[in-house]
DNA sequence: AGCACGCCGACT
DNA sequence: GTCGGCGTGCTC
């Protein structure tokens, strides 16, 4: 009788459990990917068959109680893939499994599903007739729908249409029987938008990828924001398309960047799948069966995309490629791009990681001669380059946390009817709120840090857990009325802006006013209809828009990025810059970029706005050479919280002794710590870390499952909560 | 992660 | 007397 290895999704460092065969399974049911509802203690739970073995050491084993697949329902290359990067990771292999599939399919889903119509859903003459109406409350779905479907000709499908609408199919069925919108059959490609030619640059990228189809090829395209990368893209998903095979393709957040979806589902109508966090999970559910099975043949989704299965791969691209959103900073701390890299390796196939500022690891791989490289120099049309311009915020009047220059900047663009984009990394009105009279702090009682003042909705709020109070009338400590917000966050900067320039319309965007695709969509069209005059934001306006009216970009504060412990926050600040300014002078209009800093001196600005991104990342890579550290070396992090810093810290030295026991570990390998986290407070418990650093993988590799599964047995009974970060993008 | 078992404090 | 706090241990 055969034995099943299942795994469970528990946080066990061994998470597979023998059992036998349900009673009532069939021989083709016994395989590995399917999956089986099992008794577990003293619950029952949907595990995961991932091997069949012939005898087990466990002495009383129990049988399962039910095979839930007839075939399985994992792909063997998924499973592959699974069972790398829970070794990778050091993750346990039964939660890669529930953290990446679908919600539902743990959840004991059927996968008999019908699969939603391949469509794209278009307004009929009489639908256009009714698409500007004012509907009643009950029917305010109509007028959603109604309303996205005016402005697309060549319509959208059902999933799109799910990223504005919860559960659109009802919806659709009675705007559909009133005969206001008909479905056109997606095989009708009458208005896709053609191809664009390409420049010599982009051409070459097309053909050595295609020369290179059959075989493991990853490649780095480096190219400065309009060069084109979209376009080399476009192109070679078309010839995916006509070879019948599928394409991944990556994007660091799809909220921000619908311009981007809306010009492939241009381009590509064919079997377009969209992917990301906000869908429905019955959506997701149908996306993930529809590439497994090779219906959807382009799919396009944030990083969690990275681990859908693909019947007929044939490239994957990632743009963006340096985006840290790639990596995902909780519970699975996996890599979206590093995953990426691995499964083109696996399939056989070209990767593309796409960035107009290269990550240094990818820089660094090129120089190692281990990824291709392509550079497109040319911004398309005749944009000129922005120029940069450093104020020096020492010799400015303190008062304002704008500059006279910049200012006067402001002032003649609104002028001249162009748009100016101002950026300031805080979030909220003020980031410190105080008593005048005793000095009194309002801060987080679960986080060593200060709650921010949000004066919109008159709210106190740590920014570290989400903890939230009102805004207190009279000091806690000595009753005075004397409560004053301090320091500039973006909500005050507006308010100052609006005072500055009384006539001039404002958009705010971060993550308290546009939190929703549809919201951030809406902006967008206002922004190009120049409906807005001035847009303040944090990074998230620094993201792949695309903001043809922008002549001049503002750095409110550079200074954060140039002096921080973290080793990456250069690297970060660089690209941040060269991505703020790509957003300046798209089109014939020359664009400026204003760099307000106290320290012009600092080699880092001289460097990248002299030379460019291209010379710093040189400087920046020397340094970390000689710093050895990253990509000149791996790094884990094994990061602890505990009731009191003490217990943290006890528990990180009981760690380190118990790896210098270990056979696997040697000299090559160095344990730095432990050391109190940066922010040693957060939710109410301390925090400490043990950073672990090797010159070379493979040990790491070999030493890092050996030393979990360790410490896994001793300090099984330490109420502590403690984590491996495998390359680690920060060591906060 | 869940869940049970177990041993100490303030309740009807 | 018991209800329930969370510390500890286990899951094939």
């Amino acid at each position: 009788m055969p034995i099943l290895q299942v795994a469970i999704p528990v946080p066990l460092f061994n998470p597979l459990f023998d059992y036998h065969p349900p009673l009532h399974a069939s021989e083709t049911q016994l395989q590995a990917g399917i999956r089986v509802r099992v008794p577990f203690g003293t619950q029952e739970c949907v595990g995961m068959i991932v091997a069949i073995k012939t005898h087990s050491d466990y002495p009383e084993l129990k049988t399962a109680y039910e095979c839930l697949d007839t075939v399985p329902l994992i792909p063997k290359p998924l499973l592959e893939m699974y069972a790398w990067a829970s070794q990778y990771y050091c993750y346990p292999l039964g939660q890669v499994i529930a953290a990446t599939l679908p919600p539902k399919m743990m959840a004991g889903a059927s996968t008999h599903i019908e699969l939603p119509p391949d469509v794209l859903w278009c307004l009929t003459e009489e639908g256009r007739k009714h698409a500007n109406n004012t509907f009643p409350a009950h029917q305010q779905r109509f007028a959603i729908l109604l309303d996205l479907l005016k402005n697309i000709p060549i319509g959208y499908d059902e999933s799109t249409l799910a990223l504005a609408l919860s559960n659109p199919r009802p919806t659709l069925r009675a705007l559909q029987k009133r005969g206001w919108i008909a479905p056109l059959p997606k095989q009708s490609p009458s208005e896709i938008h053609p191809p664009l030619p390409l420049n010599h640059a982009q051409q070459h990228v097309v053909h050595t990828v295609c020369a290179h189809a059959q075989q493991f090829y990853p490649c780095l395209l480096d190219g400065v924001t309009g060069s084109g990368k979209t376009e080399v893209y476009l192109q070679l998903l078309q010839i995916v398309l006509h070879s019948g095979r599928q394409a991944l393709v990556l994007v660091p957040e799809i909220n921000l960047t619908p311009q981007m979806v809306a010009r492939f589902q241009q381009r590509l109508p064919l079997a377009l799948v969209v992917l990301h966090s906000q869908l429905p999970d019955t959506t997701r559910l149908h996306a993930w069966l529809a590439a497994r099975d090779g219906q959807a043949t382009v799919i396009i989704g944030t990083r969690s995309a990275v681990w859908i299965p693909l019947a007929k791969p044939a490239l994957i691209i990632v743009d963006e490629e340096h985006d840290p959103a790639y990596k995902q900073q909780d519970s699975f701390r996996y890599s979206a791009r590093d995953v990426a890299v691995w499964r083109a390796r696996q399939a056989g196939i070209p990767v593309i990681l796409g960035s107009a500022t290269p990550s240094l690891d990818s820089l660094y791989n090129t120089k190692q001669q281990r990824y291709h490289y392509f550079h497109l120099p040319e911004r398309a049309g005749n944009a000129l380059h922005p120029s940069y311009r450093v104020i020096d915020m020492r010799q400015q009047p303190r008062h304002s946390p704008f500059s006279p220059e910049l200012q006067k900047n402001i002032q003649y663009c609104l002028q001249e009817k162009q748009q100016v984009l101002l950026f300031y990394n805080r979030r909220g009105y003020a980031p410190t709120f105080m008593c005048y009279s005793c000095g009194w702090i309002a801060d987080c009682p679960r986080c060593d840090a200060h709650l921010v003042y949000h004066d919109n909705v008159r709210e106190l709020r740590c920014h570290h857990c989400n903890y939230v109070q009102n805004v207190p009338i009279h000091c806690p400590q000595c009753q005075s009325h004397s409560l004053h917000p301090i320091g500039q966050g973006t909500e005050k900067l507006a308010e100052q802006l609006q005072q500055l320039f009384p006539h001039a319309r404002i958009a705010r965007i971060d993550s308290d006013t546009t939190p929703s695709y549809q919201e951030m969509n809406d902006l967008l069209t206002k922004i190009h209809a120049q409906e807005i005059d001035i847009l303040l934001g944090t990074q998230m306006l620094a993201k792949g828009h695309h903001f043809p009216a922008v002549t001049l970009v503002g750095i409110i504060n550079a200074d954060a990025g140039l002096f921080s412990i973290d080793f990456r926050a250069t690297e970060r600040m660089a690209q941040l810059l060269i991505q703020v300014a790509g957003r300046a002078g798209r089109e014939a209009l020359p664009g400026m970029v204003l760099i307000q800093t106290y320290h012009p001196e600092h080699p880092l600005l001289h460097c990248l706005i002299q030379q460019g991104y291209g010379a710093f990342a040189e400087s920046a890579l020397t340094e970390r050479l000689n710093a050895q550290l990253p990509p000149y070396c791996r790094l884990a992090l094994l990061r602890v919280g505990a009731k009191t810093l003490e217990l943290a810290i006890e528990f990180l030295n009981q760690a380190k002794y118990t790896a210098e026991q270990l056979p696997d570990f040697n000299s090559q390998i160095r344990l730095l710590g432990p050391v109190p986290a940066p922010m040693i407070k957060r939710k109410n418990r301390y925090h400490a870390q043990l950073l672990i650093q090797s010159s070379q993988r493979n040990l790491l590799q070999r030493f890092l499952p050996q030393w979990l599964s360790a410490l896994q047995q001793k300090q099984r009974s330490v109420s502590t909560r403690w984590s491996l970060d495998v390359d680690p993008l920060d060591l906060m």
